[in-house]
DNA sequence: TATGAATGAGTCTTCATTCAT
DNA sequence: AATGAATGAAGACTCATTCAT
């Protein structure tokens, strides 16, 4: 993604900033500060997505002067960076508290992906922040517009399946939920590399009409 | 006023808003230059995001001057959304036919959720333009470095659960990518609205080990 | 002002375009689409302004592709000179005709200004597009403010004068018009040149003044 | 989403307007800023119209850079807008000042009108971008050229009952801008709604023929 | 004559980052 | 530490004009 004018610029042309941010050593009040501002991005990059808000926009929310930020952060970016990797350690140490050393690793898995849901939706308004990014207006809508489409197709069968006794009751959309994040994450695993690319298309369509199934049990 | 022609731009003083590119009539030729640049598009989008695809970039990769664009669609988003329209209508077709009538709902489900994964990894690369935005190469490697952690601590476990028999063998990253994508979709489940808010975080952390360890067995 | 990208490209880049317009030999039924572009062209120039009249616009008005504009003109602003010249013609006709030849010069004077006005009062649409450009909207209306003020401000005292007797009854607005008119080209007199620039400020404000109080006698 | 600054531009995500420039408090140095930035915008504005005049062109000339315009000012019409606003202050007060309270109506219309146009003598640069916009050089130019014809055809009358004697004698050019300065008003007078638009033709153009005929006595 | 697709220069505006104080 | 003015790269969009049929 193509880097922002002066950000590239500033960074380009010399790769140490002069009295460069890292090795500041922040008094208390500098601390407290920092925080001000990393909570206010939070929010605001929870609440708009990262491209939407503005520096202007965090130091206002934080109550300090533009100038100020970078005092505190050599980049946009940087501070972005802060906020997720604290985030992750606090999700790492919760997981790691929920789930018993003792148990089986069926259990143990499921302990840590029920932990990492709660402590998600605890912190909700903080997570969103990983959707980087919000498209604008028309972009969102078409989005959304065929999210909810796929979302009734699937939500019908479940309830039938409900209805018909081959579902277990409850929790439709819960369940239709599941379905959908099976689908979309079992794609995208192609583009993120994590899976191999070379995998066989059908094995994989297989696998994930057993996944389903199995969880629809 | 000037005569200039994107002077006028938003502060013009065109008193009668210029017509539009919905009503043209595009010839056969007309349609072929259309999909040069919607798959053009397409592809940039894709590799690089919506936001970093620039007007230019696309009508360089299709071949033709900028000003052309503006004759096929009135805005970049148009085009994205042209896009995501014309995709979602494959899709829902070839879900359809991939889903028998007569089966059950449960085989149904699996048989929808099985032919989306491959209809979307068929078309992998166009299906990555759904991913609206991208965000700068810093953000981009936190974002990804998060996600590694995750699989190789999720990964570890299932392995482990593998070795000790308590998981069925074999495709451990698909196993993994199936969890982690539990957690993600349902944790996400909050923002899209979908499901109710008001549901019992604790009672969605329950469902979600339910939903997990059905699927590992 | 500023020529268009492309006009000044065009024009530049070779001083006669190929096949050039001039000598162009038009057939009757040539004559009658170069008549229909006029016309149309009047229309919109008279109602927009001629920056915010599009060549697409024109030849849209006139039911004829946008390309056939330039097979009858060889520039947006040659159609706007053609339309002047051929206006131009006609009201000195009309002036002609309308002063008789044996009266004395002030009287003539008048017969021809009274024919001016309603020459151009006939075709007061057409002679709007002398009024080249029409401003956005927050700028036509700072402008029309400010004239509405002076307008009132001035109105004000030639009612009173009708009032306290001091100015003839009847026609308050007209005479209002009329002092600012005259106040108006006065001063704009220095601008274009028609009259000595050295001319002695005071001098010219005494005649202002001069004139302003005989006319309302 | 491209982090680039300008590619934000009308289609950006951003969810919340910019804050706009209306509240920022300017320091005495960023006052003669802001002054300068005027200054330069009036030159241009006078000398080149509106809209042939860019941001650019003004920054330039007050020797800023560009962004820094939209630090002053929200867009480019908020600058006109204060400049005429301005000016508008400046004139009203000369004109009280000049129009004694204790004259008869006539004479004080005429003090005004005398100190208008000494104003507007004084201020001739800066009030001349009151004519908003300048056409290209060729329209500029039938526009003039047809003025100059006009201003001929009366100028002649004019010295020619001068030297029947039937006219005083003496500043025939002022005389003459007088008279075609009456004619344009009072055709104008239509366009602008100030007049009845229903007025009878005839009358006003005998009306003009009396005024005309008054003032030249 | 007629069409309408194709071209590309030009302008406004945004916003990350820097810098003088 | 703190401020806020200053910088300038970048991108969407318009429209006069050209050109191949």
């Amino acid at each position: 993604m193509s880097e922002t004018a002066a950000g590239a610029r500033g960074r380009s042309i010399r790769a140490v900033p002069p009295g460069g941010t890292e090795d500041r050593q922040h008094t208390e009040h500098g601390l407290e500060r920092k925080q001000q501002l990393l909570d206010a991005a939070a929010e605001l990059f929870a609440d708009r997505g990262y491209g939407a808000t503005r520096i202007v926009d965090i130091c206002a929310a934080a109550g300090v002067a533009k100038g100020l930020f970078y005092w505190y952060f050599p980049t946009k970016s940087d501070l972005f960076v802060e906020l997720v990797r604290t985030m992750r350690h606090r999700l790492r140490r919760a997981q790691g508290k929920a789930m018993a050393p003792d148990d089986d690793a069926p259990t143990r898995v499921a302990q840590g992906a029920a932990e990492s849901v709660r402590f998600m939706a605890a912190h909700a308004g903080y997570f969103a922040l990983l959707d980087v990014e919000r498209a604008d207006p028309e972009i969102a809508h078409v989005l959304d517009e065929g999210a909810g489409v796929y979302f009734s197709d699937v939500r019908r069968l479940v309830a039938e399946g409900q209805a018909a006794g081959t579902i277990p009751d409850g929790e439709t959309d819960l369940l239709t939920v599941g379905v959908l994040g099976a689908v979309s994450s079992f794609s995208n695993s192609f583009r993120n590399g994590r899976i191999d690319p070379t995998i066989d298309v059908d094995a994989l369509a297989d696998f994930v009409a057993g996944w389903v199934a199995r969880a629809l049990r």
